[in-house]
DNA sequence: ACTCTTATTGGACATCTGCGCAATAAGGGA
DNA sequence: TCCCTTATTGCGCAGATGTCCAATAAGAGT
């Protein structure tokens, strides 16, 4: 293989181990599998990663943490708190479609396994965390949600919306994915004062819009 | 080891598995870890199961299954709708005790890999939310409960269950488990029209009083 | 053109994995 | 007591896995 730039070759790494992740699972994901997806040799990988463990959180921080930086700007495109929140949702119902969200489900069971990949999870999954909790405490401000502690409900909406979306990926067909967002923006309409399906609910085409 | 009759052996095989899964996780349980575990070959483990798929897929079922049943029991010695829901909540604080919900955790990600897993965690899943869904159409028929779809609450009130829970077995110090169950509580109290705080909030001892 | 850093190779190593199979022995029924 | 089913053994096989390392070569700086 020509010879990279460090920085290069390691954005190639991830972005190589972040395809063999999606398409069969963050857990099995090995060392082999990506230095075949780049064509190059496997102890290149271990030339700019230390551990397995490093190259697999590296490739989740890029999925999630891209996501996240997606959604966040399309929510500051927004003016009112109300819009930001069906924003998220919108760009929410991406996410959890099909194979991305096992992501996250193999992120959290290898949690306890591999720690980089565990900080790496919890580190994402507070800052989606204080996104939403940031947008309540904006619209509490303007006087439009009525809300006591939005770091709390920050919480139960996005462990609801993880809850939800974790039987549509685990078990197919239990739960339908466009239920999962309408009962999640139920849920928050409930605990933020607003009248039930006053958020607009976002068809699969607009998720999908956010998407790119 | 002294010969057992086939069905004898299969349960300790189970149990056995049951036990390494619980200490390591289900997703890294070895046929030669189970088989260290009874003291016997690895060889016998394979004359009763046709796959480590289904050994995984019986321990699971063994801890899960048996989970539901004790709380089911514990349920149905209660006579009101209120005191069922009430008692589900403290049975499954002991469900989300420290390492209990990694196997959760271990089967949502596994279960689209392993087909056996994968059935089993779906059915016990489904099992808890008709588990539920039952008790809230028994309050909106007694007049204590406001429930349109039982089905649906009972799906949201266990996926934030879920959902939070994930978040302490996964990242240990981000939620408190005593929160856990306050927040399931006062969202299901909101759901079928009960005063916040109505259901008494179980102390960690009750939960554990359940638990044997 | 030459050197020297270092990106890259390709494979070795030790270990683990699920699974299968021939050999052994235990124990119940006759 | 003998026999015959079958529970149990112990190891082998084929493949996978993370990690490490000596050898190679590419390219930037002089």
């Amino acid at each position: 293989m020509t010879r990279l730039s460090p920085t290069a070759r390691r954005e190639e790494i991830v972005a190589a181990a972040l395809r063999v992740a999606t398409s069969k699972g963050l857990a099995n994901t090995t060392v082999r599998d990506v230095a075949a997806e780049m064509g190059t040799s496997s102890g290149l990988i271990h030339h700019y990663f230390a551990s397995m463990d490093e190259v697999l959180a590296a490739a989740f921080e890029e999925a999630a943490g891209t996501d996240l930086a997606k959604t966040e700007a399309a929510m500051l495109a927004c003016t009112t708190a109300s819009e930001r929140l069906s924003t998220f949702f919108a760009s929410y119902a991406r996410t959890e479609e099909y194979r991305a969200f096992q992501m996250w489900l193999d992120a959290w069971a290898e949690a306890g396994r591999r720690p980089a990949l565990g900080a790496t999870s919890r580190r994402l999954n507070i800052a989606w965390q204080e996104l939403v909790a940031a947008t309540l405490i904006e619209g509490v401000k303007a006087g439009v949600f009525i809300c006591d502690d939005p770091a709390a409900t920050a919480w139960r909406v996005l462990s609801l919306l993880d809850g939800l979306s974790l039987q549509v990926a685990a078990h197919p067909g239990v739960i339908e994915g466009a239920t999962v967002l309408d009962w999640a923006m139920t849920a928050l309409e409930g605990e933020v004062g607003l009248p039930t399906r006053s958020l607009p609910r976002p068809s699969a085409d607009e998720g999908r819009a956010v998407a790119n």
